[in-house]
DNA sequence: GTTAAGATCTGCT
DNA sequence: GCAGATCTTAACG
């Protein structure tokens, strides 16, 4: 069984940590109960050459959490409305990181369900990075928190390891670099923020 | 101090 | 399928 942490998020390339956490848990607890889903959707947002990252244009005070040790949060407030949870990855200091854009929920639906404050279905609970925020009351105050601890982890699959069927796309709602092959997916899962056309493995 | 743009979501046409 | 909501951040004067 790999070692999520220790081998895979330390110790990958920030692509191949995009790739390795689909099927993968995150967990969240609070005051009010405890949620939790399986990643099906991420995108890979690097240092070098990607215009569309955040990092790329150095430190500001808003990404400073994406330069921090990789396993850590960036958490961001975007459009006015929505956050956006990330996973930093690399070496301390370079600034890349994972964007975790859609999940299946698993666990805690009904609160999913009050916090969205909307009438949806299961498939539409968390099938966005805003919408997953919202669903498990991500915000900023996270922002550099370490993904090993409670009350917002991460949780190795041994299921699943390694034996999920990818699908790589561009990735989604970025105005440079859009051609760049950074998103991943869960073949054929009902819970991604949108359907897929192109199918790599 | 002011302004423009953004890794989105929802509702309406 | 498309436009509007909404507000923080960062760049500029």
């Amino acid at each position: 069984m790999i070692s999520l942490f220790e081998n895979v998020i330390s110790g990958s390339k920030t692509e191949e940590v995009a790739r390795a956490l689909l099927g993968h848990f995150l967990f969240r607890e609070t005051g009010e109960g405890a949620v939790s889903g399986i990643i099906v959707e991420t995108e890979a947002y690097l240092s070098e050459n990607d215009p569309a990252c955040h990092a790329s244009r150095g430190m500001t005070r808003r990404n400073a959490a994406m330069f921090g040790p990789a396993g850590t949060a960036y958490i961001y407030f975007i459009y006015g409305n929505y956050h956006c949870f990330n996973v930093v990855t690399g070496p301390e200091g370079k600034g890349e990181a994972v964007l975790i854009r859609a999940v299946e929920p698993v666990e805690g639906l009904e609160l999913m369900l009050q916090r969205r404050g909307r009438p949806v279905k299961k498939e539409n609970l968390a099938n966005g990075p805003g919408k997953l925020c919202q669903a498990f009351a991500i915000d900023k105050h996270l922002n550099g928190h370490d993904l090993r601890r409670k009350p917002l982890y991460l949780v190795q699959n041994g299921v699943v390891d390694g034996q999920v069927e990818v699908a790589v796309t561009p990735r989604i709602g970025i105005t440079s670099a859009a051609d760049k092959l950074l998103r991943f997916t869960v073949s054929g899962s009902n819970y991604l923020s949108r359907r897929d056309c192109a199918w790599t493995k």
